[in-house]
DNA sequence: CGTCGGTCGTAC
DNA sequence: GACGTACGACCGACGT
């Protein structure tokens, strides 16, 4: 061992956690977490790879009562139970540690820090080098001329100039520093409002802790009171700040050889914790064959060959598919050719409409259905696949009614994990799950103008594109049913749920809406009319003509030529233009903002729906046919693009008249049924708590009940402006507002909003509870649940960034309602689905809008159904607290409210 | 001329 | 910085 190769010490346990809780949640394909596991020992391999040589030991902490502990019994006091997942992975890292044959040091009753200090103090007595490698900014007191830190996540080293630049003080100052900060999560008191800044800045005045004490009484203000009051404390905290150096715990340098690694351990712990890119590093893999290796695609071009196909799917019971169309929607996109799978590595291509110069002769698409049509109605034979919902799409206009709908990888993936994969399309799912890249139709054929539409491709370059994803998404089906099965209640929350509801959301797209395109178009002449007299008022008001839907140009009529006073900036920087900056413009007296608000309510509504809507209707069906999104928002929620029919305006009565475009076919009534309060229902049922419970039983207005409660009058004496308080009070608590957005919200000072809330949490105290229930839930587990299991990851919950960390919890107090509230109703979408296909009634579901059902039901079954559909929506859960349906029934959507 | 990030606004 | 989840129109910078 060459005493010119530095010392490497390892700080294992900073590691671990920031391992844990900065990556993603990976997992095996049957469940076990291995996101700590593969960042610690990554960086490991990081480590002994570039300091080859070197004498090193990988340090932990035991537990047990250090000397802290005799010091000060609270020490680490506060520390919260370590999160199941995170401790499933340390004997795993120690086991492979091991195999890789460093050295790994666990000294019981001394804290791995001072196991560090003692082992680097050799090292400079007898004049070594020593590299610390933490993530731990308290190590820092250890640097010297011979102690360097490195952070190998960050890959930044910390010499002595290094730590004063980065903290304000020198290394030998860092205790010092650190005692008047204290620290929360070791339960070390500090100085109160005493944070870096300030530390350093006395330690800079007066040079050291005792002087900073001795000189307490010259510091002003309420800081320096606090720092009076903390003198007889800060000694003690320094002890507990300041590392040791000098423990006897008998390893030395002599002992940190390293060992050479024994491969086979490591191949087999590579393989338990499906770690394949190192794997193939080890060589004489054992990995699985890659897919397009193995994979033999056939082209079909005849009908025995298909035959031969569909009668080895009937057998197996099993039949995996893809329907390749031309571009466009799916009411529109013409088949190409369909990808058949029977099993892993037996995959073919049927084309049926290749018509490119020297395309083979191929099946028709009628002579596929009418081979093909019995298998694919056949719910005997499961059916898997990406996307199965764009199949069933285009079958059913066809006139075949895919059954068997089995496994939905897109949705397997969403269940599983919605915020896992980056999205839930093929190319990110076998990514995360296979590590295998799956061919994009990009590369198959060009993109941008240059893109070819599938029919114009190659057949035997389109036969490998689309077999090769059918057999990845075999595959996938195999691990993602795995983890579903193997994590809480996902594979419910799949089965009952999101797969039931695949078939039912392919139904209403198909059936679509009718919208009435010229009173559309008639709106939007009016629309014209009123915008060109605003802009002609705004030019004038501006004294120039400038572009009103540009808001560079606008911020800079406003803030440099009339010079109003920029109120709020945008994320990049901008003096901003958004409403409420408008707005609040314009109640200073001001003239254009105010035209300019009017203009854009104009603008937004032509553009967005009285100008777009029209070119949306399907020329056959005369209909708009939406997508319903069922694996992209995070909390369950389904969304709605192409067009988006689930931001149709209602807060205002000229934007509500586009709703009067919605209307109902002859003879036919539209019915739009939706729950009442739902989230803050759910919120009761989850909190448990009396108040608000038993508000909700005696058929209150929930904001006025709250008003009354928050305000302390009787339910008669609440103000309408004091109602208005108590439902922003109420949306917030949902969305995890604080008091600064709540006065926002409401105009009044952040102090009167606190009030509310401190008032709203004293009258319904369990909902107080509730909310930090879910908070510390999510820090430990990182994720929240619905109230049916399905599952929200929080990879930022415990991100050192502050602002991340608390949007990761202000998401994680809102998905368990918001997912809640989807789960319902999509429970009760797959039951009045049902009802409407099992009775003879004409009525059929035709949008949803994440609290509303809207139906469209022929005049005569009316009552009938509204009678049926709203049992089945308020049966759709059963909760603590009692569901309410409002249904309304009219022509049009408008009236139907 | 297409793409993409930024900003704004609509819904629940 | 400060209110959760979406989709989409428009602008303007940038690259082809």
């Amino acid at each position: 061992m060459a005493a010119d190769k530095p010392l490497l010490l390892v700080d294992g346990s900073s590691y671990l956690f920031r391992a844990f809780y900065a990556l993603p949640d990976l997992r095996t394909l049957d469940g076990f977490p291995t996101g700590a596991i593969r960042g610690v020992i990554g960086m490991l391999r990081k480590l002994a790879n570039d300091y080859e040589g070197s004498p090193v030991a990988v340090v932990f902490d035991v537990g047990g009562k250090t000397f802290r502990n005799e010091l000060y019994p609270e020490y680490k006091a506060n520390r919260p139970k370590m999160a199941d997942d995170l401790r499933l992975q340390i004997q795993p890292i120690f086991d492979i540690i091991e195999a890789m044959g460093m050295p790994l040091l666990r000294v019981p009753d001394v804290e791995a820090d001072d196991v560090i200090g003692t082992l680097a103090a050799e090292a400079t007595r007898t004049g070594r080098r020593t590299i610390i490698s933490t993530g731990d900014k308290d190590m820092a007191q250890l640097v010297s001329g011979y102690v360097t830190l490195v952070n190998t996540m960050s890959d930044t080293t910390l010499d002595h100039d290094g730590v004063i630049e980065k903290y304000g003080v020198p290394p030998e100052l860092i205790v010092d520093y650190l005692a008047l900060m204290g620290d929360s999560v070791d339960n070390i008191p500090g100085v109160p409002k005493v944070g870096p800044k300030t530390a350093a800045k006395w330690l800079a005045t007066y040079g050291s802790l005792d002087e900073v004490i001795a000189h307490s009484d010259a510091v002003k203000g309420k800081i320096g009171q606090n720092l009076r009051d903390s003198v007889d404390a800060l000694p003690l905290s320094r002890e507990l700040a300041r590392i040791r150096c000098d423990v006897h715990f008998g390893t030395g340098i002599a002992d940190l050889t390293p060992g050479s690694p024994d491969e086979d351990a490591l191949r087999e712990h590579f393989e338990r914790y499906e770690f394949k890119p190192w794997l193939e590093e080890l060589g004489g893999g054992t990995s699985e064959p890659v897919p397009t290796e193995a994979l033999e695609v056939t082209v079909v071009l005849n009908r025995a060959d298909l035959d031969a196909l569909l009668g080895r799917a009937r057998e197996a019971g099993r039949l995996t598919l893809s329907v390749e169309t031309t571009p466009g929607r799916f009411m529109e996109s013409e088949p190409v050719g369909v990808a058949l799978g029977v099993a892993p590595g037996d995959a073919a291509y049927v084309p049926v409409g290749h018509d490119h110069l020297g395309a083979p002769a191929q099946l028709g698409w009628s002579e596929f259905l009418e081979a093909a049509g019995p298998v694919l109605e056949d719910a005997a034979v499961a059916k898997t696949g990406q996307d199965l919902k764009h199949a069933s799409n285009i079958l059913a206009r066809f006139g075949i009614g895919l059954a068997g709908v089995g496994n939905d990888t897109m949705l397997e993936s969403y269940v599983l994990d919605s915020v896992g994969a980056r999205r839930h399309a093929l190319e990110d799912v076998a990514k995360k799950y296979l590590g295998r890249e799956a061919p994009t139709f990009e590369a198959l054929a060009g993109k941008g103008a240059k893109q070819r539409p599938m029919n114009q491709v190659d057949v035997q370059e389109a036969a490998d594109y689309a077999a090769t994803r059918v057999d990845l998404a075999t595959r996938l089906h195999e691990t993602l049913r795995r983890g579903l099965d193997s994590t809480g209640r996902l594979a419910e929350v799949y089965d009952e749920i999101d797969r039931p509801l695949l078939t039912v959301l392919s139904r209403m797209e198909r059936r679509g809406a009718l919208v009435d395109a010229g009173l559309l178009a008639e709106q939007g002449r009016e629309l014209a009319e009123g915008m060109e007299g605003l802009a002609e008022r705004a030019f004038e008001a501006a004294g120039e003509a400038f572009n009103l839907g540009s808001p560079k140009q606008l911020q800079e009529i406003l803030y440099d030529k009339l010079e109003m006073p920029a109120l709020r900036k945008t994320q990049k920087g901008q003096r901003s233009t958004a409403e409420p900056v408008l707005q609040e413009l314009a109640s200073r007296g001001y003239e254009l903002p105010a035209i300019i608000l009017a203009h854009r309510s104009l603008s937004k509504l032509k553009s967005t729906y009285t100008d777009s809507l029209p070119h949306e209707i399907n020329q056959r069906t005369g209909r708009i046919h939406t997508s319903y999104n069922q694996a992209v928002a995070a909390t369950g929620r389904l969304s709605s693009a192409d067009p988006n029919l689930q931001n149709i305006p209602i807060r205002t009565a000229e934007g509500r008249r586009i709703r009067q475009a919605f209307v109902a076919s002859p003879g036919k009534k539209l019915l739009a049924a939706d729950y009442s309060q739902i989230e803050l229902r759910i919120m009761a049922h989850l909190s448990g708590d009396a108040g608000l419970l038993r508000a909700f039983e005696g058929g209150d207005d929930i904001h006025r009940a709250t008003a009354a409660e928050v305000f302390g009058c009787a339910l008669e004496a609440v103000s309408d402006d004091q109602r208005r308080s108590a439902k922003a009070i109420n949306f917030g608590l949902i969305y995890g507002m604080s008091a600064f957005g709540l006065g926002q919200q409401l105009g009044v000072t952040r102090h009167v909003a606190d009030e509310y809330i401190t008032r709203y949490f004293q009258r319904y105290p369990q909902v107080h509870v509730f909310m930090e229930r879910t908070r510390a839930q999510a820090g430990d587990d990182g994720f929240v649940e619905t109230h049916f299991g399905r599952r929200l990851y929080l990879p930022e919950i415990n991100d050192r960034n502050r602002v991340r960390r608390q949007a990761a919890e202000r998401a994680a107090i809102n998905a368990p309602m918001q997912g809640t509230a989807a789960d319902i109703i999509k429970r009760a979408m797959v039951a009045v689905d049902a009802f409407c296909g099992d009775s003879d009634l004409d009525a059929a579901m035709i949008m949803q809008v994440h609290d509303e059902l809207v139906l469209e039901v022929a005049d005569e079954d009316v009552s009938e159904t509204v009678a049926e559909v709203s049992a089945r929506m308020r049966g759709a859960a059963d909760l603590d607290v009692e569901l309410v349906v409002d249904v309304g029934v009219g022509v049009n959507w408008d009236e139907a409210h």
